[in-house]
DNA sequence: ACAAAAGTGTTACTAATACACCCATGC
DNA sequence: GCATGGGTGTATTAGTAACACTTTTGT
């Protein structure tokens, strides 16, 4: 048997959180490193696959050690296998570990995500505001931002930051934080609507100092995902005929 | 050290063959088992990681011991780990093998591809055609091809099937073997040329029976792939506003 | 001249966008 | 009443698709 790499399970956490203006914005926990190499920089929560879960049982495992939630979106990113990802452990060691990094990236509910206590070693950062990370990870983040931001095709992965009843406005404030721009409410509104992908409930949304808002639901018999080469949902998109 | 799961790199490889008929059609070149788990089935191209070579470089290594060939594209497909991907050894020993496989999808040149011997273990099947498949490569087959038809957005991965100078109807009859379906001629060379993705050269193909068409190449200084997260190239698409 | 595919033009239709306006509630 | 966001209507624009037509070669 020759001495392959190791596997670890890393997962890339977004949720929303308010900043100080009261701003939703895109954030994520890291926790801080108490071994070399990169002791004491931040890194994405992770580590090894264990002998009887599956890869994405793994990523749930460590997102649920690390924030204490579940998440309501959970999908591969991609395998990180570089030889140079690690550095050499010390002057003395000049043979870095090698590791292969199965990442995972995850969205868990704005509601829950605020009240998640921060301690010395889990910290939430904002997107955009990241310090300089341990290994490749900041890679990571970027590519995983991209994802999110592209995997935004009206209502798939949006309602994964919200409750299970919410209305049309705080969908697109889901929206306008992910892509980082302001959407038309009545254009943002019909497409929704068109795409099928969410139902009135007969609900309104009291307590407001307007016109009360109705409450929507996830339509539950649409495919809210294609998580990798599960389910059969997927559709080709096709080109010009 | 706990016992980690073995790691294995697999390629999905695809060219575009000629059927009795005269049509192009995507054929990728699978493997015949000779051990157990089942011996004798077909199975894709593949092996453990070596020690000192990346992700991709196993790829492309098993790439080139199954077909001789290079891939002119190359991207990761998905890392595979459920428990269940192999069936127990045999009655004796009832606890199967955890093999977790990084596998990649590649295109190969169709003018190469044709040349390519088949042996009594290596053969060309049509990607419609496929037999039974060992382990789980039927789903992981299925997969890929969803991926490379979506990723047929105008002229990024289809010139990997041809030569460096093409005519655009060349370049159209290869969308069409990807896509299952014809194309309008007219519209076709409408969106390629204004997409910019290809430059005509100076000359044109002689030795036809009609008109001599235009060869072009492929604009090199286009952002030809996202392969994963390397080169910042990518370029979010955004949503309505 | 004819066939056959290259290459161009035009029209109809559909989706994206901008923005005006009415509606229902709290104060 | 007024302010505020919810919700609807609509005109303009841009993109897609269908298909007729002209051009250039070989035979």
């Amino acid at each position: 048997m020759s001495s392959q790499p190791a596997l670890a399970v890393s997962t890339v956490i977004f949720a929303l959180r308010s900043d100080a203006t009261g701003n939703l914005r895109l954030a994520l926990p890291l926790v801080r490193r108490i071994r070399s190499p990169f002791e004491g920089r931040w890194a994405l929560p992770g580590g090894p696959l264990a002998e009887n879960e599956s890869i994405s049982d793994s990523a749930a495992r460590t997102l649920a050690a690390t924030t204490g939630l579940t998440p309501s979106y959970l999908e591969q990113l991609y395998a990180f296998g570089g030889l140079d990802r690690s550095p050499a452990l010390s002057p003395d060691d000049p043979t870095p570990e090698r590791v292969v990094s199965i990442v995972y990236w995850a969205l868990v509910g704005s509601a829950e995500a605020e009240q998640t206590l921060a301690s010395e070693n889990v910290q939430w950062f904002f997107a955009d505001e990241l310090p300089e990370l341990a290994f490749d990870h900041n890679l990571i983040v970027e590519y995983a931002l991209w994802r999110l931001r592209n995997k935004v095709g009206y209502s798939r992965v949006a309602h994964g930051f919200l409750s299970e009843r919410f209305t049309l406005a705080e969908l697109r404030e889901v929206y306008e934080a992910i892509l980082g721009k302001q959407l038309d409410p009545g254009n943002f509104r019909r497409a929704v609507e068109a795409s099928g992908a969410v139902v009135p409930t007969g609900e309104r949304l009291g307590g407001t100092k307007h016109r009360p808002p109705m409450l929507y639901r996830y339509n539950s018999d649409f495919d809210l995902t294609d998580q990798g080469p599960l389910n059969p949902n997927r559709k080709t998109t096709g080109a010009s005929a």
